[in-house]
DNA sequence: CGTCTATTTGAATGTACTCAAAAGCGGTGG
DNA sequence: CCACCGCTTTTGAGTACATTCAAATAGACG
């Protein structure tokens, strides 16, 4: 139970007083995950936005042919949910499973209210968080549309060198949003 | 200068006061916008984010080679903005340019952070705002992944009707990320 | 009415996919 | 500690989806 990270993260923001840390890591359910573990499934009301302190996680979803695409990958440090099921209840249309062991940090949606509710700070917390999630997706779809697929493999290599050596291959052709062959024969054309 | 909806779309997230109407009111700057017009222009500073009280924005992008590819549509009642290049003064990665004639309210970033300085009301807003974006983002990148252009253009047609009727092909081609030619051979397959 | 751009159509091309099979690699149990 | 099993990665052939280019037609706007 090791709240350092994440309130190093909050503390970018905004800061708050002992009192307030207390409050908010007492709002904070902490869960131990393995390589392997599903901690949402598709389908599910998503309860909970995730606070990764240790390990990665990976957002997919999987077509009814059994085709996965990779929304995003959670380093340390970062949030994750499938925002439309938190915060209105819809069926959630991703799968977040571990691909590294470690542990996360969960707020649930009441426990979320509550805290924007009685430590207001917190929205601007969110919001800063949610602008710069929005940011990533924006820069996204717009290399999405405009990258060939060899450009975008370069794109998220050069974007997230650490995060290749700890996935396969294959996170990453469907992150890309190519099949393991194709992106297997961008790289060997390199060699 | 009519307040009115963009007061009834802030008013869906927080309820205001008189004078911090006035005050949010004030902090907006009223612009006309013509057919043809460009509100921001690729590498340029986006100094705003706009409110669409009345016409239709389209924010695209343009590769090296002249294609277009286009992020968003806004409508009325939409926000608006080059995020990254709002936030963090990053050169502007999108050109936002009137699709239909209209008139915009834009709020610039000194001015917005004036206002959630002085009204911390407005943290909650935006918050809401954004996350809301996000989850527009979070669903698009799904789809872009997971469907086939077809598919992807009855989502389109479906979510947007009206908009439909109101630009052209070729810009909805620039939105599913195909060419003109192949969208016009999708359509021409259906009759 | 004339001009400019959008749309349609078709042929040739290219990019990425499917399927299949072989090779590599990591983890597990004997 | 090694052998085996399952999954990932590679390779290649054939295919499908989408693009490019070109030219004809239709529509929009001044």
């Amino acid at each position: 139970m090791n709240f350092t990270k994440v309130l190093q993260n909050i503390g970018k923001h905004i800061s708050l007083t002992q009192e307030e840390e207390e409050y908010f890591t007492r709002s904070l359910q902490v869960k131990t995950i393995k390589k392997g573990d599903l901690v949402l499934s598709e389908g599910q009301h998503c309860q909970y936005i995730d606070f990764v302190n240790a390990g990665i996680l990976r957002a997919y979803h999987l077509t009814p042919r059994g085709k996965e695409s990779t929304l995003m990958f959670a380093m340390p440090d970062w949030w994750i949910t499938d925002m439309a099921s938190f915060v209105k209840g819809a069926p959630a249309l991703i799968n977040i499973e571990a691909v590294e062991s470690g542990e996360i940090l969960r707020l649930s949606k009441p426990d979320m209210d509550l805290l924007l509710e009685e430590v207001p700070k917190f929205e601007k917390c969110f919001r800063v968080l949610f602008q710069n999630a929005y940011i990533r997706e924006q820069v996204r779809s717009i290399e999405n549309l405009t990258l060939s697929a060899e450009q975008r493999y370069d794109r998220f290599i050069g974007k997230y060198p650490k995060l290749c050596s700890k996935i396969t291959q294959k996170q990453i052709a469907s992150y890309l949003g190519i099949t393991p062959e194709f992106l297997s024969s961008i790289r060997a054309q390199r060699k």
